[in-house]
DNA sequence: GTCTATAGTTAGATAGAC
DNA sequence: GTCTATCTAACTATAGAC
């Protein structure tokens, strides 16, 4: 739609605007005279030179902001000689990125509650396949107590899950006095080695 | 702003139906015609003998709906002797009605975004210092590993969060190979004593 | 490609008969 | 208390000058 430098420019421009507002008001409430005022105090007419309509903008944005290569990197990243090691390191890399995919995720909400669902279901496949491999992987490693493929994939979707909304209701002044590599560690140590205080006797690796 | 039986009719009908609008569409996107003709095909004017505005109604749904009560009952209900056994009362009392508490999360959400959390932020005080009490009183117990008020705390919302959050992810049909009690189990238990293999030797409860 | 101007539609809210 | 009719404002989208 667009060839020029100039154009590019703009283009960009009313993505990020695009992006900011729907992530902050929603996508009903945000106008696109609110986003040609926030791009640079465009005209809103011009919005129509670079995208055919309010949700091909909005569509857009949803398939140029998907993890989709940070996830496939990070699962060839994150690997390891027994399970408990590679979720570590596996959280370890996901956790941060879960946070920053925490804004794409409402843009997944807007999807679904406006357009069913529609636009992210090109991009979900790319997902979930490699996920589930991933997943599959860690199991064939040493170190974890046997259980189904489906519960240790939840299990961990609760971590990355859990980690990103405690992260907005949490109070911040107690959030804060620890780092977010720390609270990534304490997570996963609870996932790995449980909160119960351990039955006394040989206490090997306190 | 009601008084007569057909009133208060009237008033919960609008009410559903507005509820039910809120949580599939979003706010902006729910207009009040909307509301008026899923509320049995009434006028939008007759909206205004019952609400002041549409954000009225909006704030009515957001004050009754919110799981006040439901959380002091399961604070005082769910006690015992030692850590590990309260927390499990109490994660089996909580998820499901975190569950059901999802879609009132979707409102709460509405409100940071359309209204800054001016409505919200009513409510919330009711919530936060039981909660906060009921941690404290967990860390009273024996049975867990020492750590910090606001560690725990952040844990046990991780599990609630996360369940609540994969239940929506996660593939249904895997999900449906074992009842809502049995996840809820499975998972209090990776909590509690982690999923890492034990070191072999004395397997005492397995 | 960007702008101004505007068409066509729909929103929240109000007035007044019954 | 409910209805029909309507007001004003805001929306998406288009047309046409530059």
């Amino acid at each position: 739609m667009t060839t020029t430098a100039k154009g590019e420019e703009a283009r960009s421009e009313i993505l990020n605007a695009a992006w900011k507002l729907f992530i902050t008001k929603g996508y009903a409430s945000t106008s696109l005279r609110d986003i040609a005022k926030a791009a640079g105090n465009r005209a809103v007419g011009g919005i129509y030179n670079h995208f055919a309509s309010k949700e091909a903008l909005f569509a857009e944005l949803l398939e140029m902001a998907a993890p989709v290569d940070e996830m496939r990197a990070m699962f060839a990243a994150a690997r390891g000689e027994n399970a408990p090691e590679v979720i570590r390191n596996y959280l370890r890399a996901w956790l941060p990125i879960s946070q920053r995919y925490y804004e794409y995720l409402k843009l997944v909400q807007i999807d679904l509650g406006e357009f069913g669902g529609v636009n992210i279901q090109r991009i979900f496949p790319e997902l979930a396949t490699p996920l589930h491999d991933y997943i599959a992987y860690i199991q064939t490693l040493p170190g974890l107590k046997p259980m189904p493929t489906i519960v240790l994939m939840r299990l961990l979707d609760t971590i990355a899950a859990g980690y990103v909304v405690t992260a907005r209701y949490s109070p911040e002044d107690a959030r804060a006095a620890y780092s977010p590599e720390e609270w990534i560690d304490m997570m996963v140590d609870a996932l790995l080695d449980g909160i119960t205080e351990a039955p006394a006797e040989s206490a090997t690796d306190a």
